[in-house]
DNA sequence: GAACCGTGGTA
DNA sequence: TTACCAAGGTT
């Protein structure tokens, strides 16, 4: 087996380029990275740093988070988005406290059955937490790829399983490698290889990417279009658990009912955080986060 | 497989 | 201003 062709140039670059973040550091724990890697759900690194340091001050370690109420996981989490990743957490560090003695797991199965863990994220944690040989294929990983060696700019809207035959046949046989190419290439998508305007000057595998070869065409697929926010329900549950994570105490419904007007997707919101345990319902009519 | 799940920055 | 994008996962 021999190295991928493109993994000696992305090394090199990553040796040099890499950003600076305080959960690639050598000393930072397995539950860091767990940490991070579910924080970086859908999220940009610069609203995940403050958010990351904060958690981790907090909660060095799975048995600190998991001594607390999940309401609190979700009122640390402030305004990050997709507050369900909060409450993963809190069950994660409580799974890792009862069943794993505490620490993260490092088998790439076991990782896989924590909350909220998918196999992009327990392939991170394996690989980068615990130096695996792992296809680590992420939305900046998909992007090189696709232009790198489909020619393309943009990857279908969602994964397919050529995207993950392509990944793994690019993996480094050797772990420590393996390990390395995955975050180098991770970050080459994240710093280089952007969405809207990449740096090909920059770019260390430009010589070998198919799609600035062919011209760099245009795609040409169907409309990626991103979900429309405002109206939603998403709308009504943002600000519905806003209220609860501002206030220390349980508040009368009353002052849920102020941030929406319209009654049927208020309710339905509402309830729909109640089914997700972001919500809890005391018996005295009034709402809090969930204890 | 498509829809849903938050929030904020950028062009 | 609207549309897209940001280290996805679950149903």
């Amino acid at each position: 087996m021999f190295d991928n062709p493109y993994s000696t140039a992305v090394l090199a670059w990553y040796e040099a380029n890499a950003r600076d973040l305080p959960w690639r550091r050598p000393g930072a724990s397995p539950w860091s990275v767990l940490v991070s890697e579910i924080m970086l759900q859908q999220t940009p690194v610069v609203r995940v740093l403050p958010a990351w340091e904060a958690w981790m001050a907090r909660w060095p370690t799975p048995a600190d988070l998991a001594a607390e109420p999940s309401g609190e996981a979700v009122r640390m989490w402030n305004r990050l988005g997709y507050p369900r990743r909060a409450l993963n957490l809190h069950a994660c560090a409580r799974t890792i406290v009862e069943r794993h003695g505490g620490e993260v797991p490092d088998s790439h199965a076991d990782l896989l059955a924590l909350p909220g863990v998918g196999s992009y994220t327990a392939a991170a944690v394996a690989s980068f937490a615990f130096g695996q040989r792992h296809a680590v294929l992420d939305t900046n990983v998909r992007r090189v790829l696709a232009r790198a060696r489909t020619g393309v700019e943009y990857p279908p809207k969602t994964q397919t399983r050529a995207e993950v035959a392509l990944a793994e046949s690019l993996v480094p046989p050797e772990p420590a490698v393996a390990a390395r190419w995955a975050v180098a290439v991770m970050e080459l998508g994240a710093l280089v290889c952007t969405a809207r305007s990449p740096a090909c000057a920059d770019c260390p595998i430009a010589g070998q990417c198919a799609w600035r070869l062919a011209g760099k065409p245009p795609y040409d697929g169907p409309p990626r279009r991103g979900q429309t926010y405002a109206g939603t329900d998403r709308q009504v549950r943002g600000r519905l658990l806003a209220v609860l994570r501002e206030s220390a105490a349980p508040v009368p419904k009353a002052a849920l009912d102020v941030v929406w007007d319209e009654p049927i997707q208020r309710e339905r919101a509402l309830d729909a955080l109640v089914a997700d345990g972001l919500v809890d319902p005391l018996e005295d009519g009034t709402y809090a986060l969930p204890g």
